[in-house]
DNA sequence: CAGTCGACGTGACATCTGTCAGATCCGGGT
DNA sequence: ACCCGGATCTGACAGATGTCACGTCGACTG
């Protein structure tokens, strides 16, 4: 019995590569491919595959988008994440949102084969040297905290982080100090690379 | 006769599936593979390859470094880049350095088996939508500008910048707010944010 | 040679940012 | 009912950031 597969990511090379190498295997089938996150939705919605292999950093709609809305739907499709770094802030995400396995690009091909394969046979897989250092750095910040450093990050000034808020450029000020206080940084852009390189913005 | 080719990336996951892809082609012979720059400049100086594919975005030496290298070595192998971003920055330094071949990961599979024979071939190729956009947005900053940007992108204070660089802290404040004016942004994280954008950092 | 232009460098001033010491609200425990 | 901790929110103050007017130097031009 094979296994129907949709695929997503947004750099057309990586996605043919991918493609082509899964499709060679003799019980897998990619019956669709996706360059972003609404036409992966799409995708798996049209088609209903058993397992989808996506992307997480894609234009649009990130694939723990794509997971979480996919959730939503009662969709019975299994995901595999596949992504570039080993950001805990992901994978826990990931995790949050009923994903069935994690991949590193930084990992053999064979373990993508493999991963979907387990994953598609109810196992929920991940990849080792990413599931040690998942919990070690959970993110201190609130929802209210990573809100105003979204917005920081972008380098927008407090007075419009607080319009766009509805907050007082005080409280603005405050949540930034309080995370620069957290992350152990000098200064909101400190604070927002720190934040970027683990995945919790 | 079968063009002999030597691939970089750093993903392996990527890498591999390159590699399959290359190899499937009957005139191409994939004869090593490295995950970063140093490894690459070893395969080439080992395997005297026709071409050299190589990632930009790597780890220890970046693609463009290994090209400048090689070129100063006088190796015959041509080079192709392939990379993710279409930044104009990249494209005017890999052509300084004696580059054949500009890829975006963004083009189909099919352009960088085209793109190696064409090269191999002896004619220059380069991504029709990025030789455009090549030299329309040419980079406004001056080096020490550049120079300042940099650290501050790193969230030095001014203070720590004016050090590092031997300047006094207004000329650190007057060329970040230069830098500021030229692109048309409000602040140090908008000019930090959309330098890279541009592939100006 | 005088004039111009751009890169480089600097200090004074106004604005923005980060810190601090609180206030309010809500849920859990005793 | 009471206290406690944490998340949310605020204004006053000191220090960092951005703007401006200015001076120097070297290269290029008439």
């Amino acid at each position: 019995m094979t296994i129907r597969l949709v695929l997503a990511e947004d750099q057309a090379m990586v996605l043919g590569a991918f493609a082509q190498l899964l499709a060679l295997e003799p019980d897998l089938d990619v019956v669709a491919t996706a360059a972003d996150g609404p036409a992966a939705l799409d995708a798996v919605r049209l088609h209903d595959p058993d397992v989808l292999v996506t992307d997480v950093e894609m234009p649009g709609m990130s694939g723990l988008d794509v997971a979480a809305q996919l959730r939503r739907d009662g969709a019975r499709t299994r995901l595999v994440i596949v992504t570039t770094f080993a950001r805990s802030g992901y994978l826990r995400r990931a995790l949050e949102s009923g994903v069935s396995g994690y991949v590193l690009k930084d990992a053999p091909v064979d373990q993508l084969v493999d991963t979907v394969r387990r994953v598609h046979a109810g196992q929920r897989v991940v990849d080792p040297a990413l599931a040690v250092a998942a919990w070690d750095g959970a993110d201190p910040m609130t929802d209210r905290e990573r809100d105003v450093l979204r917005l920081a990050a972008d380098g927008l000034p407090n007075t419009d982080i607080a319009a766009r808020l509805h907050l007082a450029e005080g409280t603005v000020r405050n949540y930034l100090s309080t995370v620069i206080t957290k992350l152990g940084v000098r200064n909101r852009i400190e604070a927002a690379n720190t934040a970027r390189d683990r995945g919790w913005l």
